[in-house]
DNA sequence: TTATATGTAACTACGATGGTTTCACTTGTT
DNA sequence: AACAAGTGAAACCATCGTAGTTACATATAA
């Protein structure tokens, strides 16, 4: 099974303000995404108590970027909004009486931290600029 | 979120299989594992098709490991189990009217491709001979 | 022949996720 | 002052995957 899609959200959703120079309303994000407002205010608020956007209330308010878009990593985005680790463990304790048993959950979360650490050490290679940059080439190559 | 614990349990599995020199039956991997035959068969039964154990019906019957420990590492174990890509991506397609929402699926599954590969990297470096020698390395270090 | 296994189907319970509606509150604009 | 355009947050619902469980047909060693 796969991560929660909010990760590809959170990314689409800082991409979307990295390219806009002013505070985008949910209900436009919203637009974007394909979803509605309210889903995407609930991830921008996560958002912003990671400190990755700040938000304006009232007429012409709307979420931004709280910092550069080259200092924000996917990593930081990962880390913000997927709270547990990718690889999940055994759902009870095994059982104690049997050396595998005893031994594993502390084997398996050795390995296990490991591997997210190397993902998400790929992931903090890339930022949001990067990510916007790399759309726009996108579209460029779309277009001719 | 995390992935099942289908993994977890199948280097469970395997490592315990690893420590036998005979078929094992489902009801003695359950006891170790803490949950109930049939469960432990229908993740077997994933194993031997992706040829990493073999099971015998009937009495003295049960599973072993279809190849040498040292020769099965966690990525094959992670891929026989674990089908989906770890990390999501947004459940209905955006809005392809938008520039970022047209472009930011390819580039999304560009970067979660290449972060999955890191992982898998990692845990290919691990073998179940590898899992068993620290479950053994545990045992002796908590005995003393 | 009998005890011990696997393989598999069917069903339940539970939790996470995505989606939706609603309402109180804030703020720029006229 | 009134209004329009926003956020923030709570309360739901539907759906899906997972884990857990029971039951039974089948295979096989002793």
């Amino acid at each position: 099974m796969s991560t929660s899609s909010r990760f590809a959200v959170a990314v689409h959703i800082l991409t979307l303000l990295a390219s806009a120079d002013e505070p985008l309303p949910s209900s436009l994000i919203a637009g974007s995404v394909g979803t509605n407002p309210a889903l995407i205010r609930r991830l921008i608020g996560v958002l912003a108590q990671a400190g990755l956007v700040c938000t304006a209330m009232g007429a012409a308010g709307g979420a931004s970027l709280a910092r550069a878009a080259n200092t924000i990593t996917l990593r930081d985005v990962f880390r913000a909004v997927e709270s547990d680790s990718v690889i999940g463990l055994h759902a009870g304790a095994p059982n104690p009486a049997c050396m595998v048993g005893r031994e594993i959950t502390g084997a398996l979360t050795r390995i296990t931290d490991r591997a997210q650490a190397a993902m998400e050490e790929n992931l903090a290679q890339t930022t949001i600029a990067g990510m916007l940059a790399d759309v726009e080439r996108s579209a460029r190559a779309r277009r001719r």
